[in-house]
DNA sequence: GTAATTGCAAATAATTTGCTGGGTG
DNA sequence: CACCCAGCAAATTATTTGCAATTAC
């Protein structure tokens, strides 16, 4: 489950870099087909194995909300997901931390190490075409 | 994908009482196993298909949060789910739903229909037990 | 009676893993 | 030049689906 790595390797780097210029927030198998242009005969295994390890070094985050294939995001910051439900796209979106954790901390039945919250709706983009 | 269902089995019936007799946030599988117990032939295709009905009704929730495994949650009130990290757990809990709104409507990236939150942390029975 | 729903088993889909050779430090 | 990591393909896991038989209404 748990895996190290030691070594800067192309694959590894190509997709961190991938990641890092996205602001989409993009499937494994979106990363493969992406690295591939440049790196053709990248395994979707290499891209799985390497954005596990770049989750545990904290470098990415991976975001598995409601669906059936997970997403990652190049920004391991805390920050919140909006959810289009029209065209499905995900944004970031940061809010009053502060706040929050004032909100969260007396409720929550334990100590609380990190929390996420996504928000589903329609984005700008579908609202002005669509709606 | 969307399935209509017109019929009260006792397959269905038995699923639904299972879901709101327990309060931890069972997956699929344990469902399948209790269930299992009543009606010894169920298979665990007819659980799915039930609990996708029951989603569609509006009468369960399903969570996915981070998981391989999605569970299912008998309450399907807007409320918050705390996870603990030790014990794997998941908690309901409550908090004050017009200053999480507050918080969410100016900062979110579009219209909002609806959000989810889940708390990380140490639950109560851990933090005595293990901290 | 008849159409919805079940049980079964095979199909899908996403992700993980074992093995061996290649490339990084 | 040692051993970490890639590529490949097969394995695993959760979930879905097609079909004939069963059952609720």
């Amino acid at each position: 489950m748990e895996i190290k790595q030691k070594r800067m390797t192309k694959q590894k780097k190509l997709i961190m870099d991938t990641l890092a210029s996205t602001t989409c927030h993009p499937t494994a198998d979106w990363i493969y087909q992406s690295v591939r242009k440049n790196i053709a005969d990248i395994s979707l295994g290499t891209v799985y194995r390497n954005l596990q390890v770049l989750k545990e070094e904290g470098k990415i985050q991976e975001l598995n909300y409601g669906k059936n294939q997970s997403r990652y995001d190049g920004n391991p910051q805390l920050h919140y997901h909006f959810v289009c439900e029209s065209c499905g796209c995900v944004l970031d979106f940061n809010l009053d931390n502060k706040a929050m954790l004032s909100l969260i901390l007396p409720a929550a039945p334990g100590s609380v190490h990190t929390h996420r919250l996504e928000v589903y709706g329609i984005c700008q983009d579908c609202l002005k075409k669509h709606f």
